[in-house]
RNA sequence: GGGGAGGUGGCAGAGUGGUCGAAUGCGGCGGUCUUGAAAACCGUUGGGCGCGAGAGCGUCCCCGGGGUUCGAAUCCCCGUCUCCCCGCCA
């Protein structure tokens, strides 16, 4: 959410930033709102006071004994609660109009972040790693012949529709492998820690993130108003809500595993095959929680972690910042890692490094103490993955398939596989 | 799911209709004392919003939301969370 001294401040750079994302001029529109609200405040306020001040003498007036004062005063509080009350609820009114307002409204762009309209503008920053040579055509992950027998669509279909899967044997195992070694490497070598949290939410974590109000129908919801959790982000995030953290305490480096959930509306038609895009999906993602001046470095920071994963990995890969047009609503800057998925020869993403300023922080109220004393300041949040799971199983497997249909694993997976890392064109580990 | 007890400042814990944003203790910060530290003593110590250049003034906040009342931390209703007992259960 927009700071609205910001905006008051200089209307003009706020709908500029707007502009950048291809949106429509707000600026005039809520100052002209925030005018009103404040205007009923002050009135409210001051009547209020009167008020006070008559219901204050009452008790005075008791005491001494003067009931005819008594009397006066009374009249004049009941009078002045009428009034106090109408314009109360004319400024509650126009404050939840400019909040609800703000709701909707995306972050702004940082400086540095590329002008835009679409992906087509994103700006390559670095690649990692030279693409396999390979002395055949390499299939797409569901064509392989040693990692067809483990992943399972005919079932998935069965007992969910489209757009799941069902893990089996080595597969599903290496599919664990691969979250166990992303999570033990953000824990041993990255200085993160575990957490394990709800995938439920209510309404006002989803708020809290800027998934909601505007992208509802993105999520799925319970009939008890709970919502199931497109990243962990969410939960991770929302941890430190409505706190105010000591500024010994930041940064917060938080990392979880967790099941998301995503309609996908409107993606209809693409990446139908395989697992690339399902409505379910496993995800190490990492949170950090920092001060203001602290979280372009942090970024970097975050971006490396993600990256390492995949050069530990051994999977090429290459790292663009979006443009303005290809931004989250919450991001103030973000990047993606784009995995070499030889099947399909081309760079895909796996992964999203995106800062996110004071933006959520406003939204849930998080907070810190600076170490001298003083007000209380909105931290920043940034979030990235590290990595998708499913994702970095295709990449893995496409990367490192032979032309027998048996399949390389990466060595950095050896503990978690009992040192087998090779999975057979019959899919089995040997 | 049924029954009971509770949610007060960083923490502990008073306060059951008026002068309470709220005693007291602990903790934190500043100071006196000390070579330094501890102890002791003195002072200070929440957040939001509005107005103001500022000093400051006003207003709201005792889990959340409604209500009663001239006046609510205190009374009533709903919600929520925590704890205890019973039931069920991975």
């Amino acid at each position: 959410m927009h700071d609205i001294r910001a905006i008051r401040e200089n209307p003009q750079a706020f709908d500029a930033a707007l502009a950048r994302r291809g949106e429509a001029p707000a600026a005039a529109e809520i100052l002209a709102l925030d005018e009103a609200r404040r205007a009923r405040i002050a009135a409210a306020e001051a009547a209020k006071a009167e008020q006070n001040r008559a219901a204050k003498a009452i008790g005075a007036a008791k005491a001494r004994g003067d009931e005819e004062e008594f009397q006066r005063l009374r009249n004049e509080v009941a009078a002045k609660k009428a009034e106090v009350a109408a314009m109360q609820a004319e400024a509650r009114e126009l404050d939840a109009r400019l909040q609800e307002r703000l709701m909707w409204i995306p972050n702004a762009p940082a400086e540095d972040v590329p002008e835009g309209k679409d992906e087509d503008d994103n700006v390559e920053i670095r690649r990692w790693g030279t693409p396999r040579a390979f002395d055949f055509a390499p299939r797409e992950h569901f064509d392989i012949a040693g990692a067809r027998a483990g992943l399972d669509f005919e079932t998935a279909a069965k007992l969910s529709g489209a757009r799941f899967v069902v893990l089996r044997g080595a597969v599903a195992r290496i599919h664990r492998a691969l979250a166990q070694f992303m999570l033990d490497t953000h824990i041993a070598e990255n200085g993160l820690t575990e957490v394990n949290g709800p995938v439920l939410v209510l309404p006002e974590a989803m708020r809290g993130t800027g998934q909601l109000p505007k992208f509802t129908e993105d999520s799925y919801r319970t009939t008890d108003d709970w919502w199931l959790i497109p990243t962990s982000e969410v939960t991770l995030t929302n941890t430190v809500a409505g706190d105010i953290l000591e500024e010994a305490a930041l940064p917060v480096r938080l990392t979880a595993h967790s099941l998301c959930f995503r309609s996908e509306a409107g993606s209809a038609g693409k990446d139908t095959r395989g697992m690339l895009r399902q409505h379910q999906f496993e995800k190490v993602e990492m949170v950090s929680i920092t001060r203001p001046d602290a979280s372009d470095e942090e970024q970097q920071r975050m971006l490396r972690c993600a990256e390492d994963i995949l050069e530990r990995l051994g999977i090429p890969y290459r790292t663009v910042i979006l443009c303005t047009g290809d931004m989250g609503f919450s991001a103030r800057r973000t990047y993606d890692i784009e995995a070499w998925l030889p099947g399909q020869n081309r760079y895909r993403e796996i992964s999203s490094v995106s800062t996110c300023g004071d933006f959520q922080a406003r939204r849930m109220n998080a907070r810190f103490r600076p170490a001298g004393g003083g007000k209380p300041e909105f931290v920043h949040t940034l979030n990235g993955s590290g990595l998708a799971v499913g994702r970095t199983l295709i990449a893995v497997l496409e990367n490192g398939q032979n032309a027998d249909g048996s399949v390389t694993l990466p060595q950095a997976l050896a503990p978690y596989l009992g040192g087998r890392l090779t999975l057979t064109a019959e899919g089995e580990l040997a």
